[in-house]
DNA sequence: TACTAATTTGATAACGTTATCATAATTTAG
DNA sequence: CTAAATTATGATAACGTTATCAAATTAGTA
């Protein structure tokens, strides 16, 4: 029996004629031995590893895992394996991982860029899709979250509930060029034709993990909610900043929703489990992940494609105990 | 030039004799055209694959993402790739796994049973360690936290607090054989001669993901907390059914810790945000994982070794603001 | 039966790398 | 200056699989 006829049928390639009685005559042979097919040998005659790559930061953020599952749910359906990448914010540890990336010839790279710096040049073979809403990444295919409508969306309803003096509380984060979270709260403001008093933008240091986020922005926290007037609602550009103003309010006897309101934004799990409960502009990370995962995978079925693809996920407000109406007791 | 000057000149094997105007020629050719090496390959022609696989249920279950991140920092170390299985408490799903792992000649895999009845023969020909600390893989590797020990800590400084009135709240899991944080509890009780009632003996459903864990853990929680005559302190098998008892007991306007002290167990993220902050009995993830793929890759450089090491890491009680002495106003 | 068509099997090359051995070039020692 | 030792390069096979083509077998038809 030739190698070529076992072959026959263990791959199970389909419209290949064998003969019944040899085909269980290497199957019996085959789980006698207990064969397990030599994959890399197989890939690397196909030329073809049916393996796509992810390349984020930190798998510890609370906003990953969601995410991956996501891309692997698609990925497995179509066959592919999914191999992670983490450059705990590092370029260098990014570009590495690019080059392994195409050295090992996986066929496809979903890309959550460290910087917007990023320099994708060494991946021009591998066709790959970014995990992205900013402008910078104009030129590529990215798939992100419409984060402006969102946050509109929990200004507009925060507006609603009589909310008239609010802070917005911001993560410095490498990856966003501009701050457009000041920019859309101030037109938001202007629109209503509310004063902005600056005092109410805050900012704090995004940190390497999100215990260290969530220290920086609790130090802010603890200053700024010792002031005589404070807004009527803080807006957080995400859950952590929010859990962190949350619990020091908490801490300071400031009853969250009744005197301060607190939104999120994410909807990580934390803020599920936090007392309040956090409103928070969910972001569908599965969703992100699978639609990163088809586009990924269109492109790598049709490669040609000209412009640039964007796709913007709607977010949606959660509403949860720590928003509010305004009440009488506000100062 | 030959194949064999090329390759001499860009794996960079030591020991090796080039001429430096020769390598030179041959490190700007490579340069030139843009030459990456084919690691599959080479892979296979060595037969070799310098990864390691790592099988959990869910990478969701904040308990794992620092895990694989410990993991991730040795394999690095050592020249490994890692590769990530995820079977969703699918034994089915781990099975396949095991296979591709196999096809993929993975060369050690760290595993998370899903099931205590998990079949390990499909991996005969691989080394293994296994993330647990149950007694059923005692003829395996395991590497684990010290659960008994970190739960007695916690009893005793609730005991020292002045608790004499405890409930005991465990996660079913399915892999857990027999309940032995029951019975510890219980005998922790018979020590110091405190009696128990049994209905402070509280058992959740363990869900497919952690939301639905919380949300079942809540729904006890809403009953539970409703009796007349309450606990002063509730110890709970993971910090997510703490978290649920946490914030039902805030919902109740029963205050923490003055007239209920909560503790958890594991150390997850959300513990830290929480209002008051979650005592808990922290597992140090990133060492097990860290010491689980130390474990690994011995075994994998030196594969005798007779009998199987079991390592049980201690664990640390945090003591945040979940936690207090027992006051007057207790009923 | 003889011939064609359909089905089944076998032999072989190729994928890109690296280890091995052989050969060529260069240096060193006598 | 030759022989031996050292250093540098080349030719080749092998890793396990699968695609291709050729050969063999079987079935179908006149």
């Amino acid at each position: 029996m030739s190698q070529a006829t076992v072959a026959r049928v263990l791959n199970g390639q389909t419209g290949i004629h064998v003969k019944e009685i040899t085909r269980k005559r290497v199957l019996d042979a085959a789980k006698r031995v207990g064969y397990q097919r030599n994959a890399i040998a197989a890939n690397f005659r196909l030329q073809q590893t049916n393996t796509i790559a992810v390349s984020i930061a930190d798998i510890t953020n609370p906003f990953y895992p969601e995410l991956v599952k996501g891309i692997q749910d698609v990925a497995r359906e179509r066959g592919y394996s999914v191999v992670q990448f983490y450059n705990e914010w590092n370029p260098e540890v990014e570009q590495e991982h690019f080059d392994c990336m195409v050295r090992t010839r996986v066929e496809g790279a979903i890309l959550s860029p460290s910087d917007t710096a990023t320099d994708f040049c060494s991946l021009h073979a591998i066709p790959f899709v970014l995990l992205s809403n900013s402008e910078e990444f104009a030129m590529y295919d990215t798939i992100g979250n419409d984060s402006r409508s969102g946050m509109r969306l929990a200004l507009e309803r925060l507006y609603q509930l009589g909310h008239r003096r609010m802070a917005l509380f911001v993560g410095g984060s490498m990856r966003s060029g501009v701050n457009w979270r000041a920019e859309l709260f101030l037109e938001f403001h202007r629109e209503k034709g509310m004063p902005v008093s600056p005092e109410n933008l805050l900012e704090s240091d995004f940190g390497v993990s999100s215990t260290s986020s969530f220290n920086a922005a609790r130090r802010i926290m603890n200053e700024f909610l010792d002031r005589p007037v404070l807004p009527t609602a803080i807006f957080s550009s995400n859950d952590i900043l929010a859990l962190a103003t949350l619990q020091v309010a908490n801490e300071k006897g400031i009853r969250v929703p009744d005197r301060l309101s607190v939104v999120g934004m994410d909807g990580i799990f934390s803020g599920e489990v936090s007392s309040p409960p956090l409103t928070t502009v969910q972001k569908n990370r599965r969703e992100i992940g699978r639609t990163a995962a088809l586009a990924l995978l269109d492109k790598i079925d049709s490669p040609h494609e000209g412009t640039a693809k964007k796709q913007l996920l709607s977010c949606k407000l959660i509403e949860r105990g720590s928003m509010g109406p305004v009440s009488a007791n506000h100062g």
